[in-house]
DNA sequence: CAGTGGTCTAGACCACACT
DNA sequence: GTGTGGTCTAGACCACTGC
């Protein structure tokens, strides 16, 4: 039958949910948590263990509530934060999706680069060339980045993006060699689509939130002829550090962005 | 008596709220829109209009629940919306307060500039100077952003901030001449906390959002004076517009960051 | 048509702050 | 204690999707 785990207070012998049942229980429970936020956690468990996987439904509210116990705005309440924080999304009378970065809509969420004339989407695709794929171990700075420790064995990717035919993104990219096992440029060069849904389906690795450090610098030699500038002209420095669920990073990420046809854009509120 | 405006359909003749009432009257309405969504779009012009000032609290729920002749859990869903915009701050057991930058907690919020060592509390407070402050007709560039037209009298503000004696920001700001008539460079110098608090207190005028485009630059030569590097050294450029409720923009802000001993940090979700 | 998410209400009780 | 926001429930009905 009910297989499932249900919050601790919740099933505890009481069947009857009359008014303030549960939250008289509530007041018992030294470390309170409000039961939505406990709810919330065990679908996120439900969604890091891949009980439901990137694109899928998840159950309806209702029968959430059903396994859980508990009313179904209660679940509502849990489902509206995890929609908030892009970890799933809802389509009414439809269902509610585990947010996949495969949908055309969440393509680019992680970029903030954009054409100065125009939007990102009639930009067309971004011409991608991997010009290195590799391992090794990784540096004390990769290591801490990435939660590792030096000398762990870690993947190293240098690309390109080109819009238009004009080079305009060099990245170097860092990712935790365990997860990523079979991941080589072949794989990365053949995958048409984000680089981030390569990761969903290919490795099971979903980037939920990211942080990043922007500088103004002057790129290296190498840097300058990669991206066909001179070594003079300035460049927006933007290393990423990208996380799944629970907050392990996966991804550190050292962007350099040609600002001259191309500017980052963020919103603040 | 009740002399508050209340939504359109929730005025008319029916006084009984039993089950189902509100919402049958909404499927009559053409442009529909949720009940909260048009209890939301009241609060929001009574705080527009200055019916509740900054740093002040709005109404209880079950106040403005009475005033709109709504249920509670609909006016909180509203509350929930402009609390997440952060146009007012709720606390448990006090109230919801108009939101204000000159609390300590907002202080900051539209600079995400930080110390790469630390982060920006222990950092201590900006040493400000007004380089320059001079009333002017609008660019077309300017009065494009501000929404006038050229030639319209505008306020520019020049000044640069310095931390720990080093000069790290150097700020070019346009004002609509209008709304911000009494301002002086004196006003400015002798104010001491965020400009935007002075804003809100001096002028009535509340910035709520702002967009940024970042790019990196080389300074001209008295922009480089100004922060004391050489011409050479990238910089980052970064324009930001910031509004007012209803999407109206009252500042034009440029401003260029040393990235040397600071990165501007950016969380992407 | 049934099923899903979305809105609305009413009422209870909890946690917190002030008095 | 009183009043505030915060949580939870139960039940109704609406809007949308797809069978």
């Amino acid at each position: 039958m009910a297989t499932h785990p249900v919050p601790a207070y919740a099933s505890s012998a009481n069947p009857t949910f009359g008014s303030g049942d549960a939250m008289g229980m509530q007041s018992l429970t030294p470390a309170f948590s409000p039961l939505y936020q406990q709810i919330k956690g065990l679908i996120l468990q439900s969604l890091q263990s891949g009980e439901w996987k990137p694109g899928e439904t998840i159950p309806s509210e209702m029968d959430l509530a059903a396994r859980f116990r508990v009313s179904q705005g209660t679940v509502r309440k849990a489902i509206d934060e995890l929609s908030a924080e892009n970890l799933v999304v809802r389509r009414q009378g439809k269902g509610t999706f585990v947010a996949t970065h495969a949908e055309q809509q969440m393509q680019y969420r992680f970029l903030k680069l954009q054409p100065d004339n125009g939007d990102a989407q009639n930009e067309g695709p971004a011409e991608r060339t991997i010009i290195d794929c590799k391992r090794l171990r990784a540096s004390a700075e990769v290591a801490r980045a990435l939660g590792l420790r030096s000398g762990d064995p870690v993947l190293q990717v240098r690309r390109v993006l080109a819009f238009a035919g004009v080079p305009t993104i060099l990245e170097d990219l860092w990712l935790p060699g365990t997860p990523f096992k079979g991941l080589t440029a072949e794989r990365l060069s053949d995958y048409h689509g984000p680089m981030y849904a390569l990761f969903e389906t290919e490795f099971g690795v979903r980037m939920v939130r990211a942080d990043e450090t922007i500088r103004a610098v002057n790129p290296d030699a190498e840097q300058a002829r990669l991206l066909g500038v001179g070594i003079a002209v300035p460049l927006l420095s933007v290393e990423r550090v990208a996380y799944t669920y629970n907050d392990t990073p996966m991804e550190l990420r050292r962007g350099l962005y040609r600002t001259d046809t191309h500017h980052y854009r963020n919103a603040l509120s």
